[in-house]
DNA sequence: CACAGCCGTTGCAACATATGCAACGGCATC
DNA sequence: GATGCCGTTGCATATGTTGCAACGGCTGTG
C-alpha cells in the first residue's frame, strides 16, 4: 500500500466538496504544509486538482471524464438495457435503472419515452432517498440495520405537499413497499411527475437495483402506471432472471 | 512534485477508458508489476480504481461524486444562470451554456423550458463536435490552428439526413457561423429537435463559451428561433459583458 | 509606519517509504 | 508433464518523500 497515494487522493476527497487552503489541507491529512504543497502541486499538474486565485484548493476537471468512464462501465447498464427501452417505447414513458452504490443509490440508466418529459434524474448522480421511487425499493428490500442507518442518513426535505418528511411515515411508506412489491413517488420530488418503481432481485434474491417507470401526472397518473403493474412487474423479473434470479420475489435474505 | 502520485494518477486516466491487466499497466507507466501492484492496491482501497473478476483494473466509482464536485464549482453556471432561467421562463424553451475544457465542450448548465423536451444533453458531458449547436459556434471562433486540429478528431457520424459528414462541408458551415454570428443544429443528432447557438465573449474577446436554445421541431422550428435571434444575441451579450466583455462582436483575436 | 502573525513556498539533509528482485502458486497452452 | 506467463508477496535497499528552517508577501493591529 502507498502512503503518499493514500494522501494525495484522501486530499482530493476533501477538497472536492469545498475548497479548502493549504494549512487545512495539511492538518486534514497529518502532515507538514510543505509536503500537502508537494502533493496539491502533483495533484494540479495532472488536473486532478485546481488551484484557486484565492489560494485555495479544489477538485480539477480532468476528473470529469474519468467519472464517465466508471459510469459508463457499469454492467448492469448493458445487460438491462434493451428492456427499458422496449418499455419505454411500448409505454411511451420514461425508464430508469438505478443500483446501490456504497450509501448511494446512482441512477445508472436512463431511456426517455416518447411525448417525452423533461427530469432531475443524471445517470451517475444518486437518486433523493425519500422521494425517488427507485430509493424507496431499494431502501425497502435492504437489510434492517443497513436500511435504518441509511434512514438516519436521509435529510427529508419537503419539496412538495406529499413529500414524506419523517422517518416515521417513511418506514411506513417502506412498510408498504415490501407488502405491495412496488414503490410510488406521488409527486414528491416535483408536484407535477409521478412514478413507479420495482425491485431487481440478484442471483441471491438481494435487492440493490430498482427500475421505475416515470411520466408526467398530466399524461399518465398513478392510477393508469398502477394498471401497467404486472407488464413493468414482468420487465424488473426478466431482468432480475437475467441476474440469476430464480425464485419469487417473496424470498427474503 | 511527487513521483508516486503522478504514477498513481496516470494509472487511473490509463485504466478509465478501457479495463487493463497488471502487466499493460506496468509497462505502461515504466515500472516493475509489484510497483504497479502495490499502487492500484492502494487506488482499490479509496475506490478510485476497481479489480474486476477477470483480473484486469478499471477505473472506480469514488471518482463520480467528485466529479460532480468538479461540475458544481464551473464558475460561469453561477454568473450565467439567472440569464438562462429568465430566457427560458420567458421563451419556454431549454437553454444549455458549454464550455470548452481541453479538447471538449462540455454542458455546464441547462435550464428547461415549459412545455418541456427531452435531449441528451447532460452537464459534465460533452457535445457532440459536429452536430452541437455550442460546439459549432465554440469551434467557429478557435484561432485556426487549433480548430483544424479539433476538426480532425471529430468523428462525423451521421445520425439524421440532415448531419454533416465531411470536414469541408462542416469548415463551410463553420463560416457561416462567423458570418452570420450564430451556430444551427438542423435537426442534425435528433432529427425532431433543433437549435440555435450564440458565442459567449470573455474580457478578452474569445469565445470558449456558446449558448443555446433547443426545441422540438414541431414546437418551434428553425426558422421560428431564428425571428427570435434579437433577444438571444441580447442574452448572450448581456452574459459576455459579465465576463468582462466591452466590444463589438466582431472583435478578434 | 513598524511589528507580529500567518500564509504559501523553497532548498536541503535525513530517513522512511517506495521500489525492484527473487521466488512463489496458479492457470493455460503445447 | 513441461513451459511460460500471470498476479502476488517478503525483504533489503536505494531513492524519493518528508519535515525543518528560512524566506517573502500579505494582513491586521497599535
Amino acid at each position: 500500500m502507498s502512503q503518499t497515494v493514500s494522501r494525495a487522493m484522501e486530499i482530493i476527497r476533501f477538497i472536492g466538496p469545498s475548497p479548502r487552503s493549504l494549512g487545512e489541507i495539511a492538518e486534514h491529512i497529518g502532515v507538514h504544509k510543505s509536503t500537502a504543497l508537494r502533493l496539491l502541486q502533483t495533484l494540479e499538474q495532472d488536473g486532478f486538482a485546481r488551484h484557486l486565485p484565492d489560494g485555495r484548493h479544489t477538485v480539477g476537471f480532468a476528473i470529469i471524464p474519468l467519472a464517465q468512464y466508471a459510469i459508463d462501465q457499469i454492467d448492469i447498464r448493458t445487460l438491462a438495457h434493451p428492456f427499458l427501452q422496449r418499455l419505454a417505447a411500448q409505454q411511451g414513458h420514461t425508464v430508469h435503472l438505478a443500483q446501490l452504490m456504497d450509501d448511494d443509490v446512482i441512477y445508472v440508466d436512463k431511456v426517455d419515452g416518447s411525448g417525452t418529459v423533461a427530469m432531475g434524474s443524471r445517470i451517475g448522480l444518486p437518486a433523493e432517498g425519500h422521494t425517488a421511487g427507485v430509493a424507496k425499493v431499494v431502501l425497502a428490500h435492504l437489510p434492517e440495520s443497513v436500511r435504518e442507518e441509511a434512514i438516519e442518513r436521509l435529510g427529508f426535505q419537503r419539496h412538495t405537499p406529499t413529500t414524506i418528511v419523517t422517518p416515521g411515515a417513511f418506514r411506513r411508506e417502506l412498510d408498504l413497499v415490501r407488502q405491495r412489491g412496488w414503490a410510488e413517488d406521488d409527486g414528491e420530488k416535483e408536484d407535477y411527475i409521478n412514478c413507479v418503481a420495482l425491485p431487481v432481485f440478484d442471483a441471491s434474491g438481494r435487492v440493490t437495483i430498482g427500475m421505475s417507470v416515470t411520466a408526467l401526472r398530466a399524461v399518465a397518473p398513478l392510477a393508469e402506471l398502477r394498471e401497467q403493474m404486472p407488464e413493468y412487474r414482468r420487465v424488473a423479473q426478466a431482468i432480475s432472471r437475467e441476474l440469476g434470479w430464480n425464485g419469487d420475489e417473496h424470498e427474503r435474505r
